[in-house]
DNA sequence: CTGAAAGCGCTTACAG
DNA sequence: CTGAAAGCGCTTACAG
């Protein structure tokens, strides 16, 4: 055989595009062109061309690719945490519609970590990313100078700051936690004891303004009882033990986030209480074994695919019309009162 | 000022090596070298190209350093479903592990679908990942041949086959569950239900294994009852509904993957059932909530930060010495017979 | 319809 | 100690 006949890479070796061209008879150039069809090539070479491909199993590498287009076709996602199964079906379902979209999703997680997220969003950054979904720790998003600089394209959702600069997908969390309050109202419950992460994140502020709202329609504002949890399981339990030890509980509990209603759950269990005998519960984020406890928690139910949905629609606008003014999407939740709310003997 | 002053970029554009170097008044590959911490390149040009590279703020684009060396720095992880928090934490232990290793780790999802675990694991190597984990949903990887082609670094874990050339974590599978029956044996439990994903898998068939040869022991391995649930809570919730519908249940239900824990308590839940009164219930893979509920559920308890750990430590060992013989982990389980197993009365 | 050349942002021999 | 040149795998004008 003449030595430059082709052939195939040895194992270990993957096919390059010019290794395509040279079986196919043509220029890089052309197989590339085709590859991504468009221009015109004559009939011939295309088969050339993609019977060369199909015998060597030629795929293209996208970030080499990428390196010459100004874009990467990659859409970071910063997440607090994996281990929270409400993020973790974020991440799923952003994945899936990533999928045939032409990008690929890399996510990562903050750890709760506002440092860590800035550190992950610059090593985003770094990747050349074509935009960023964030769910910032608390308040603005780490490293907004950097992502601003590189006017790369992003979308806020979850814990959305008050005032920013760009798009962000929010659920109505004033409206449905104040729903619940009417709901633990009309079942007869006047003392409710409300568990937040931390003040600095507008979601919970959101959705403790709603509680207070209709607490002050029912004429018990006196009796809302806010604990500051911090930001995890661990935190939480510590925080809520405390208050359990002060004694007289409410008869009422409204976890604002997912770790606290563990948190509270885990108390009242160690205790030998009772869910809703004891204490009543209500947690803001539902996931799936809320619904396989005795009695199930009632819960706020935050359309995770409609929040997602909404989030890439952001994304993909933005990507196509970088300079429209930021746009903010609502999602309404849904309320499920289940067998964790007691009715009260007045 | 000259035209070609050195002058930071217009924002929205990254400073290249380029830049820095004609700042400095060094040529690209010097700043490299420096930037690499390798070579040896005069005191004041190292000075001068630091004093550039920040007040610039350059960073290199690992991406494209990557592209000129023959491997790239990306770790590549497969999970089988984002939404299950065993793999969130998985996902979570890698990404810290990763941290300060020099690679990055990019996870992605099968959704239990064997088809789009090949096509994920494909499209990791069209990245020219330098290794990959990989959970598979069943039997062995999908795309295994073109990870051998490619020759890329690859542990399996979790769902480990018991014939492959990769290197393997698994955890003690039969013993711990062997563990679990002799507890219930103990308590009185003479009839036990099984809840298995599939057969397919090799971790269920060893769980399965431990269990009978445990059955056998005490002579019960006509009672343990097999029940078959499919991959997810959906098709867990069917299978165990349709068993319960057939009446008489076993005094005591082994879940052996997580969803087919919540879906055993859920259909106890739905037909007003107690636990452990009416059935006694114990979960392979502990999740936080199981320590919530009431009773809280025992567990058998995968440390995922040691098999996380292990596996990673295979997949460096593994880069350093890519032609060493298959490695094979094996991690302990503990036991956590918590509340949900009652002591029956002889 | 096609290909040679330059370029994306780096690194890697190599020559000096 | 330093830089010019070539190269990683692709794409993008541009000329023919």
């Amino acid at each position: 055989m003449a030595a430059d006949e082709p052939q195939r890479k040895s194992p270990g070796e993957r096919p390059t595009i010019h290794d395509v061209a040279r079986l196919a008879n043509v220029s890089p150039a052309t197989v590339s062109k085709v590859l991504r069809g468009l221009g015109a090539v004559k009939a011939e070479s295309v088969a050339r061309i993609h019977a060369a491909v199909r015998e060597l199993g030629f795929r293209v590498d996208p970030l080499a690719a990428n390196l010459r287009r100004s874009r990467r076709s990659i859409i970071g996602l910063v997440v607090p945490d994996f281990r929270n199964p409400f993020f973790g079906s974020m991440v799923a379902s952003f994945e899936r519609l990533a999928e045939g979209s032409g990008y690929r999703l890399v996510a990562v997680s903050s750890a709760e970590n506002i440092e860590r997220e800035a550190s992950q969003i610059e090593a985003l950054l770094d990747w050349r990313v074509a935009g960023l979904l964030v769910v910032p720790t608390e308040g603005r998003p780490a490293a907004e100078t950097s992502i601003l600089d590189q006017k790369v394209a992003t979308v806020l959702l979850d814990r959305v700051p008050d005032e920013t600069v760009f798009d962000k997908v929010n659920v109505n969390n004033a409206e449905a936690s104040a729903g619940v309050v009417r709901e633990l109202v009309a079942k007869g419950h006047r003392h409710i004891l409300v568990a937040i992460a931390s003040l600095e994140r507008t979601n919970m502020r959101d959705r403790l303004a709603g509680i207070m709202a209709a607490a002050s329609e029912a004429g018990i504002e006196e009796t809302v009882e806010v604990v500051v949890c911090g930001p995890d399981v661990t935190t939480a339990t510590e925080a809520i033990a405390a208050r359990f030890d002060k004694g007289r509980l409410p008869s009422a509990a409204f976890a604002l986030f997912g770790p606290a209603t563990m948190a509270i759950l885990r108390e009242v269990e160690r205790r030998g209480l009772v869910v809703p005998t004891d204490l009543s519960v209500v947690g803001f984020d539902d996931v799936e074994w809320m619904q396989v406890t005795h009695p199930p928690i009632a819960a706020v139910i935050q359309p995770i695919d409609q929040i997602a949905q909404a989030a890439w629609q952001q994304m993909m606008g933005r990507l196509a019309e970088p300079s429209d003014p930021p746009k903010s999407l609502i999602v309404q939740c849904q309320l499920d009162f289940r067998g964790s709310i007691a009715t009260l003997q007045r």
